[in-house]
DNA sequence: CTCGACTATATCACGACGTGACATAACGGT
DNA sequence: ACCGTTATGTCACGTCGTGATATAGTCGAG
């Protein structure tokens, strides 16, 4: 899939994408990310199992991600280049709405 | 609707849902709200009108938003109490995702 | 005065997405 | 032998944003 459309479909991007995502700078199999989720969330975000190896198949049918290895019981994927790309921005965009959340947090109060 | 209840449906929030709430800091009517979002994410995101009003029908009934008026062609909404805790609490999530995405970032480059 | 652009709201079918239940199976420790 | 954990997969379900379609009032330009 072409950077232009893979921009389109991934960006805005909800949160677990960008968490299955980011678990990927580091080449890892489905479970691993589970883990690593909750971790870096402090146990706040715990994805179910049809959400991971259902986004997994996505995104690599996409080119966003590809299969680093694939042992018994175990496949292992890491980010592409595209995939990259497609971070780039989605960080830009959470900078813009963080930027707008606390322009406006003392709206809340 | 009770504040945990709500905190459990609204929390993550879409980016759609929250530029719509963010937007009623100030009362303001839907078609309002269309052009309030495009102003401050520099156009980058214009709400389409299915989105808008079901959204804000959706809202109130769940109390997170009220009419303020309702005059003819123009029904104005602003956030409740209820609606500000909510924020409160997606600005808090912002905030860490936010958090995370610095401390990744160099590992999209 | 009429025409088009803009303001304003509403509804609906569609596709995409996360969730949790269910299923299967292998592994390690007690 | 048993159990908790690791590990993957599938499916029905509810939710959500989108864009098309419809309707109608306003307002300035020609």
């Amino acid at each position: 899939m072409e950077i232009q459309k893979l921009l389109k479909k991934y960006v805005p991007m909800t949160e677990t994408a960008f968490y299955i995502l980011l678990s990927l700078t580091e080449p890892r199999h489905g479970y691993g990310i589970i883990k690593h989720v909750e971790e870096i969330t402090a146990g706040r975000l715990s994805l179910g199992s049809g959400t991971i190896y259902g986004t997994l198949t996505k995104m690599q049918k996409d080119g966003v991600i590809t299969v680093f290895s694939d042992e018994h019981r175990k496949t292992v994927y890491e980010i592409t280049d595209a995939g990259k790309e497609v971070m780039q921005a989605e960080i830009m965009r959470i900078k813009e709405v963080h930027h707008n959340a606390i322009a406006f947090e003392e709206g809340f109060r």
